[in-house]
RNA sequence: GCAGCCGUAGCUCAGUUGGUUAGAGCACCAGAUUGUGGAUCUGGGGGUCCCCCGUUCGAGCCGGGGCGGCUGUACCA
């Protein structure tokens, strides 16, 4: 077979291999994210990965492109399936089947692989794991503040103390802002949703970009035109004020110093006394307002978000979970609070460039979702964990947390004489019935070769027995650790090989013990 | 999907106005060393120059089309 007939040796984009590292760290990762869920007293659940598509809240895949945004085949019986694309809406779907039989509230997680047929970029994959905990049954926000206090404690258990920021909006106060500018009813659908994904686009394309999108459009870098949602002038100022409120940089500045980021005070223009965000919000959008619409939704948003706050701050979690009113999260199916877990350090690639990350995590309330399979509407929230996207952004900034202490490899028996296999095995069995890792070289080289294999695998020691030792009744037995070490000083091969460091020599009956010493000394907490 | 940039060895790249048999460093393998990781030296394997069509006596290089990668943008239930 010639080489031009042989197959090319390559994942398909967006889809990773995983290395003895990344599992470490996954494992890592998983085990404390499970022990954060389980403290607030949720339970584990598993779903398959593929449903029918329309559970999944999909329309049924297009003829031309069946596997737009999602993987999906048709069954032996013509129904359509898809791979899910998150744990939401599989979830949805299970609460629905048992719902009898399930306590309510009911509160559960679940982790595992979702599939998104999309273009793939940093941090981005079309195979990749999220970490969900759901609570379904619960109308209250208290529900939607615990869920945000648990975002809090599971970064911090992840070791990310400081280096991140929970950011809660409300959707209700975005869609009741639209109202209060013009932008209600039926005939407007295709208007606000221009005007949410804008708005959502605020932390990366800043306050000019924004309004080009709100505005007439938008020509990025490239050239590439994107088309606005062509609003006036005066709708603009005052959504581009409502979204900066957050970072002071509208009409609203915040006031320094102010340790509660959920409940800041707002200087604003026209009023002498400094008010709180949610009350300046009230001010200046509420139904006093001459060229506003007044919003129930508006007033109700407000509301849910001040009591959020309330919560948070009598629990001490104000200075970790903050407001922002630009967070969107995906537009089809929430109805509330919606929440984002966002690293606040920069990451960059190996060529130094900065790299954009998403965000490392989201949720909200998605009252609607079980509804759609029962007669009843179950309000429902909760909160996602991009496994993926986490470790990788930890990956590109070499945070020890996903870094942190490599296994060491197996204790390697070279075979120096083909005859003596059974032997060699013999003294295998023994390492691995005193619980050390071990085994025998399988392959056919020679003891160079042999050595550089150990080497490879991390093995801390290798043990030698050739005819010499075997008369004598003894193993030889290599530190390779400190080898490594005692080598550097060694210029020349003469002088290397004859050194031959950090080997010694010891009866085949003390084996074990000597590997258990040697191991012991290199790794002291596993094996001390 | 749209736009911009880019495709030469496993990796990073050089390659003259279009001119013999396409190179380097790193990595890999072997020898120097019958039984010792590293360093050094010597040698070796490895290429459809992304693919196809065209121009030309002649194409890695020029033209057209395709495919792939990166970045931005769009979508992200």
């Amino acid at each position: 077979m010639s080489k031009a007939d042989k197959i090319k040796a390559r994942a398909p984009r967006g889809f990773a291999d995983r290395n003895p590292a990344d599992l470490a760290a996954t494992e890592r990762m998983l085990a404390a994210i499970r022990e954060s869920y389980e403290l607030y007293g949720f339970e584990g659940v598993e779903t398959p990965f593929v449903e029918y598509t329309d559970s999944l809240g999909k329309f049924l895949p297009d003829q031309d492109r069946p596997n737009e945004g999602v993987f999906s085949f048709q069954d032996d019986d013509e129904q359509w399936l898809s791979l899910r694309y998150d744990l939401t809406a599989p979830l949805a779907r299970y609460v629905a089947e048992n719902f009898d039989a399930l306590p309510k509230p009911y509160r559960s997680y679940r982790s595992g692989w979702v599939f998104r047929n999309e273009k793939p970029g940093p941090g981005r994959f079309r195979q990749f794991m999220q970490f969900d905990a759901d609570t379904v049954g619960a109308a209250s926000v208290a529900a939607d503040a615990e869920i945000c206090m648990m975002a809090a404690d599971t970064m911090e258990r992840l070791g990310l103390r400081g280096q991140y920021v929970i950011k809660v909006n409300n959707r209700k106060i975005l869609d009741g802002l639209m109202e209060a500018i013009d932008l209600g009813g039926d005939d407007k659908a295709a208007q606000r949703l221009i005007v949410l994904r804008a708005l959502d686009k605020f932390d990366r394309l800043g306050e000019a970009g924004v309004r080009a999108l709100l505005g007439e459009k938008r020509v990025d870098e490239s050239g590439d035109v994107t088309q606005g949602a062509g609003l006036l002038d005066w709708q603009i100022d005052r959504l581009i004020w409502f979204v900066t409120l957050r970072s002071g940089t509208g009409a609203g500045a915040l006031v320094p110093e102010t340790r509660n980021n959920f409940n800041p005070l707002l200087e604003i223009s026209g009023h002498q006394e400094p008010m709180d965000m949610l009350s300046a919000m009230d001010a200046a959008y509420g139904s006093e307002s001459q060229s506003l619409k007044g919003s129930q939704t508006f007033s109700s948003g407000i509301q849910e978000l001040k009591e959020i706050g309330n919560i948070l701050a009598s629990a001490g979690y104000d200075t970790k979970v903050m407001m922002d009113p630009s967070v969107v999260r995906g537009l089809e199916y929430y109805t509330g609070p919606v929440y984002e877990a966002e690293l606040t350090f920069q990451v960059q690639d190996e060529d130094g460039r900065p790299v954009r990350f998403g965000s490392v995590g989201g949720g909200g309330r998605y009252d609607g979702l079980v509804g759609r399979f029962r007669s009843e509407p179950v309000p429902a929230t909760g909160f996602s964990i991009g496994v993926s996207r986490l470790l990788s952004a930890l990956q590109m900034v070499k945070s020890p947390i996903v870094s942190g202490s490599e296994k060491p490899g197996p204790v390697v028996v070279l075979v120096m004489d083909k005859d003596q296999i059974a032997a060699y095995q013999r003294m295998v069995s023994a390492l691995r019935q005193a619980g050390i890792r071990a085994e025998l070289y399988l392959g056919s080289s020679g003891m160079k070769a042999q050595m550089k294999y150990a080497d490879k695998r991390q093995s801390p020691c290798v043990i030698i027995q050739g005819s010499n030792e075997r008369e004598r009744g003894e193993v030889e037995i290599k530190d390779l650790i400190e080898g490594a070490k005692a080598a550097q000083a060694i210029a020349s091969n003469e002088e290397w090989k004859a050194a031959r460091p950090a080997q010694f020599s010891v009866a085949e009956a003390k084996l074990v013990e000597a590997v258990r010493e040697v191991l012991a000394r290199h790794f002291p907490s596993h094996f001390g």
